[in-house]
RNA sequence: GGCGACGUACCCAAAUGGCUAAGGGAAGGGUUUGCAAAACCCUCAUUCACCGGUUCGAAUCCGGUCGUCGCCUCCA
């Protein structure tokens, strides 16, 4: 089998092949600290640790990098042009943004390089742009990088725009003032005096870095000059991933990226988080209602590259499938933990269902066919258990269909805790009382294990403990 | 103006030329259970925004209409 993914340069799936072996060279375009993380922003990262949970499923051995831009327009803004009050401002949000990705249980970059530590890489970039005649500076001494000499701009990679048909101008700030062609963008700013103290002296000048050089730089620094895996939102597939393409391929002669993956947008309740709407929402506030792992399922069933539509009918929904997961994991693991469950069965071995749940994975990230899969998986289980026709061996296996799933999913617990031995003592007191018809007895007990955080499920075979979430 | 995506049941959401249009949720009915919870079973789109066309055959391809949305130098 060979996944296939959904490649922007050529706007059809391709197959994925890497640049080299088993090895996968992945860049994802992280945020720029100055705020805190809004739940938008999540949905691409969760979205990017779906695609590398997958390739490492796959084993591929992945090396991901993700940028921290923490020098731009307005994190100086931010911190007006105070370089401490700059560090204190970005460290912050950057912290509050990785709490962020481990709430939602995504896997650690290999790397976060931040913009201010890759200057010296950035410069070294810039001048090799210089020496090829890329670059030109402007009077003001800022540097740009001349889209005329890169005649595929905008037409032949990401974007199909005509550079003589966009609006140019319709948003020029006032610091591009001095640019030769219209559609030329900053490598370089050169100091001004709202800048303050923030800016690095360089043989380009004093001054610091534009947005676009940091990603070329960085994915060089870790990567190399060609990468297999280019990932982030959609919006920025203009102007920031083609102004990469060009700056990057200027300076190495190399093709930049074999795959370019992006990730449609979330809009919440029906609108656009705007600050102008004031409907921007955070983690933070999500977490206060819902489970993290809803929240991780409902940012992932709608496939990467529909616009997902955020609601709390969709986070309620979410929060019951995971529930029905865990519970159903649950389940498995007292039926494999319990004596009883041994004996001779009748029915067949669980179905392979995994397999089903990889094809669907490998068709670009179906992610509504693998939860299928999923669904059908414990289904199959269920009927098993009313049946009680399920033995150890075979709540092990399912639970292993369950374990292969969530490599790729992360929506469940990795391990599960120990259930205490009084448990088991009130359920064989419980039993005694419900042989003896003593029903009050026997509800009794379950009001008091219920109390202590377990819902009992009782089977054919015997009763099994449930920990409530 | 240019580039692009989408419109599938009450809701969410797959399937992109061919067996009965996945799966989940909600709803109704049932099985199981001492009761409960959970689970399971059944029902829930002769039809895929609309109109034409191509084809033996279309939700899927082509043309048009209507509607929603994104991008066109801040953005995940």
């Amino acid at each position: 089998m060979t996944l296939k993914l959904y490649n922007t340069l050529s706007r059809k799936k391709e197959e994925f092949v890497p640049l080299q072996d088993k090895k996968v060279k992945m860049y994802a375009c992280g945020p720029t600290v100055y705020s805190y993380p809004h739940i938008g922003n999540y949905r691409a990262y969760v979205f990017e640790d779906l695609l590398r949970r997958y390739l490492e499923y796959k084993d591929y051995d992945v090396t991901l990098i993700m940028n921290i831009t923490d020098v731009d327009d307005k994190t100086i803004k931010a911190s007006d042009g105070d370089k401490s009050k700059l560090l204190s401002i970005t460290r912050r949000y950057e912290k509050a943004f990785k709490k962020g990705l481990s709430v939602l249980n995504v896997k650690n970059a290999d790397e976060y390089p931040r913009a201010t530590e890759t200057i010296d890489e950035m410069v070294e970039l810039i001048e090799e742009l210089l020496k090829k005649k890329y670059a030109y500076k402007a009077e003001d001494g800022s540097l740009y990088f001349s889209i005329d000499k890169y005649p595929g701009y905008g037409k032949e990679n990401l974007v199909h725009l005509n550079p003589d048909e966009m609006r140019a101008g319709e948003r020029v700030s006032d610091d591009e003032y001095d640019k030769e062609g219209a559609h030329d963008f900053v490598l370089w700013k050169a100091w001004k005096e709202e800048d303050g103290d923030i800016y690095w002296e360089t043989s380009l000048g004093k001054g610091r870095p534009g947005w676009h050089i940091e990603c070329s730089a960085m994915s060089m620094k870790y990567l190399g000059e060609e990468l297999d895996i280019h990932c982030g939102g959609v919006d920025n597939i203009f102007p920031h991933h083609e102004n990469e393409i060009a700056q990057s391929e200027a300076a190495s002669g190399k093709k930049f990226v074999k795959y370019w993956v992006h990730c449609a947008h979330l809009i919440y309740e029906g609108e656009k988080m705007s600050k102008s709407r004031g409907n921007i929402i955070l983690l933070e506030d999500l977490i206060k209602k819902y489970s993290p792992e809803a929240i991780r399922l409902a940012l992932l069933s709608t496939h990467y590259r529909s616009q997902l539509d955020l609601t709390d009918k969709k986070l309620k929904e979410a929060e019951g499938s995971i529930r029905k997961i865990t519970d159903f994991m649950q389940t498995m693991e007292r039926i494999r933990g319990e004596g009883r469950f041994v004996g001779p069965l009748s029915a067949g071995r669980p179905m392979e269902l995994h397999k089903e749940f990889e094809e669907a994975l490998e068709d670009d990230l179906n992610i509504s066919e693998a939860l299928s899969a999923l669904y059908r998986t414990m289904r199959n289980a269920n009927i098993l258990k009313d049946e009680g026709d399920i033995g150890k061996e075979e709540a092990g296996q399912f639970l292993l269909e369950l374990d292969h799933m969530n490599k790729v999913l992360g929506i469940l617990p990795e391990k599960e805790t120990e259930i205490d031995q009084s448990v088991y003592e009130m359920i064989r007191q419980r039993e005694d009382a419900r042989l003896a018809k003593d029903w009050a007895l026997s509800d009794k007990i379950r009001d008091e294990l219920f109390e202590m955080g377990y819902n009992l499920e009782d089977t054919p075979r015997g009763t099994l403990p449930k920990r409530r979430k």
